[in-house]
DNA sequence: TATAATTTGTCCGTATGTATA
DNA sequence: TTATACATACGGACAAATTAT
């Protein structure tokens, strides 16, 4: 990391959860945080923005930069890149590997990876648990030209730190459409629910900063333990 | 408006989606565009950002900005400002008004719009239609002393839409939590559904720049007609 | 394969406008 | 009314990624 608005973002986070601005309801002025750390006023700026899109701060003009951490433990905040872990905090978060298996597209698979039937992937069945109760199911797949390996280990730990740190990838663009539907039998079994309950369900395309598609994934969330959390700001 | 970069923004959409740029891929380079509009780069570069939330571009370093289009029709666009119209250009939304009301915040009430019990409130309920068939139930709570005067008119219209450009106000920040949740029988009957079907909800505060809450309301969609949608960029 | 040109990303500094206190 | 503080806009320099040579 050497983006320096991306640090002073990460710097400014953790003072406001652990450090001196943690009883703050508002953040020093743009020209104090230009003397505080140093750098030009877009940069501060671009911090706050990255902020402010998260909900963890709120600013207004003439007035101020506040602090609102609207994103509470809990929920799953839609504009974090690592919506599990960073959204549940003060719970664990486990995984339980029902399939990890190398196959070949299929037509339906190849349209939703945008790449030619009959490419090899890997397809994973997981369960996430949150403290030991299960609350989310991820059907994955994984374009083996781009990830070329993974496995238990990886996709019990979290892949797309795998991705992002040992494949040195960047991320670019993740699509999800979410809706709601009824449980299936197995899925209903699996999250501890009845069949024909309702599920939260988010599919999604997760794309490389070049634009290649590398992976497509259905999340079907426990309905009574998954919430979203999305903020918009428009100024 | 006057802002130069949303006027920008808005051009270049409707260049996108009805103009010359109708059959590209690509845009032209940054510095085309800044010929093109005779203003600066940061103001160009502000326009394109606001569309790759959108997920009208893509942009990639060293390559340059693609037209995406991934918000299809028949999606509801959670980086839209007016969700519902702007997501089916090609159908008819109405809108059929079941109750409309002025009381009293109970606690309750009070606690979600950030007011004190017994403030003066508008309660309305109402079911919006896509091409005539219903889609969600929308059940608001609004201020009145931010939002002093709402009729069946305005309501059966658009209530932002009269918020903006009558009332001059200007939206600063909006939270929605989505989840899954069960019907109820009324709910049901409303949507043409079963009792105890799935549902996708989406509970939304809604504040003015000033950061003062002005709404809270919950639709209740349908969970064969709705889909959300939510782009992420990472750059 | 290596180099140069192209194109977007980051960062800086300054001036002026607008909303709030 | 005045001062404060964030928002918009301009311009320039260099870095990083991709594309063309």
């Amino acid at each position: 990391m050497e983006k320096k608005y991306l640090e002073i973002a990460l710097s400014m986070e953790q003072r406001i959860h652990e450090g001196d601005w943690k009883n703050a309801t508002k953040l020093p002025t743009e020209d104090e945080l230009i003397s505080i750390y140093n750098v030009s006023r877009n940069t501060i700026r671009k911090a706050v923005t990255i902020l402010v899109r998260r909900g963890i701060l709120m600013s207004i003009q003439g007035s101020g930069v506040f602090i609102r951490n609207v994103a509470k433990d809990g929920y799953i905040n839609l504009e974090d890149f690592y919506g599990l872990t960073q959204g549940f905090r003060s719970h664990s978060i486990t995984s339980s590997l029902i399939k990890l298996e190398q196959t070949k597209a299929d037509e339906r698979v190849a349209a939703l990876l945008k790449c030619k039937a009959g490419t090899p992937i890997y397809y994973i069945e997981r369960v996430r648990l949150l403290d030991g109760r299960p609350f989310v199911l991820e059907y994955s797949y994984f374009n083996k030209k781009i990830i070329p390996y993974l496995n238990e280990e990886i996709v019990l730990q979290s892949i797309y730190g795998y991705i992002i740190n040992d494949l040195e990838k960047s991320i670019g663009y993740v699509d999800r459409v979410i809706t709601a539907g009824k449980l299936n039998k197995e899925q209903a079994s699996l999250l501890h629910l009845e069949d024909g309950d309702p599920a939260l369900i988010s599919s999604n395309t997760a794309m490389l900063s070049s634009g290649v598609v590398f992976d497509y994934s259905i999340d079907v969330h426990h309905y009574k333990e998954s919430k979203f959390l999305k903020i918009s700001n428009f100024t």
